[in-house]
DNA sequence: TTAATAAAAGACATAAATGTCTTTTATTGA
DNA sequence: TCAATAAAAGACATTTATGTCTTTTATTAA
């Protein structure tokens, strides 16, 4: 469905942003251990998600990253995984053709149609909040 | 959503379905033309398609692929991508994690669920028959 | 039975994704 | 101001996916 990267990049913003409630910071080798990534490769990854705005970053002592808490609910899934993929998943045809359309469609073009939009719906509609306050309760996981 | 040789193995197979109605075989030449895809990898590809009985092949003179009419109904997408790409895009965990599952759930786990279950569906009640008529037809297209 | 044909098999090549390491830049607190 | 810290940046390494080429095997028809 979505590259590493992008895997690595979703579960670092949720921990990060379970994180925010007491506007705390936390640093790259943290977040590799709680979300069981390597350390380096998901540290080039949150440079992606700081330039798109997603997570904020500063350096030094006492630096690391955080989600906004007034970014909780305006970021969303749909947001992080464009910004690391692309948006392949939503626009490319399921089979790789080039040009494929309303006009000149491929053999599953309409029964993929339905799948891709319910995808970007989800996608779209989930926010940063939503799946973050699983972690903070416990209830949900980022690792194994 | 698929890898490059489970597009191209899909491809190929609507390609040569669309031929089985006067039972012609058909060279791996003349299918990568149809399909626009490397020639020798798409080769490759359907050795494995044999293999798992959803295509058949005789070399020699006279020789190529062919689906059998009878297996029209029979096969469905969901049986090629899973002789090419496994079973990952339904099963594996939207974030990667190895064990993610109902009582360890990832925080999108219940969210991806429903769409895992939809593509999952929509591939295993899609069968050769309904995507290849359109081939025939020339209302579907299998390039750019 | 032999020559021509076409898929199967296996070795090899290239490109893209994934991952690591070192150096640089910015920030903080002593 | 200086030392310590941590992210940013960039070069490099490894692995996986994609793609090519050559040799072998099976089949057919003359």
């Amino acid at each position: 469905m979505f590259s590493k990267s992008c895997e690595y990049g979703i579960r670092a913003t949720i921990f990060i942003a379970s994180l925010c409630y007491n506007d705390t910071k936390v640093g790259i080798k943290e977040i590799a251990q709680e979300i069981d990534s390597p350390m380096a490769f998901t540290a080039k990854i949150l440079q992606v998600l700081v330039k798109n705005d997603i997570i904020k970053s500063s350096k030094g002592v006492r630096g690391g990253f955080m989600v906004l808490k007034e970014d909780l609910k305006r970021i969303t899934l749909s947001q992080i995984v464009v910004a690391i993929d692309g948006d392949s998943v939503f626009l490319r045809c399921g089979l790789g053709l080039s040009n494929c359309s309303e006009d000149h469609p491929c053999p599953v073009h309409e029964k993929f149609k339905f799948v891709k939009q319910d995808l970007a719906f989800m996608l779209e509609n989930t926010t940063l909040e939503e799946v973050s306050i699983g972690i903070k309760k416990g209830t949900t996981f980022l690792k194994y």
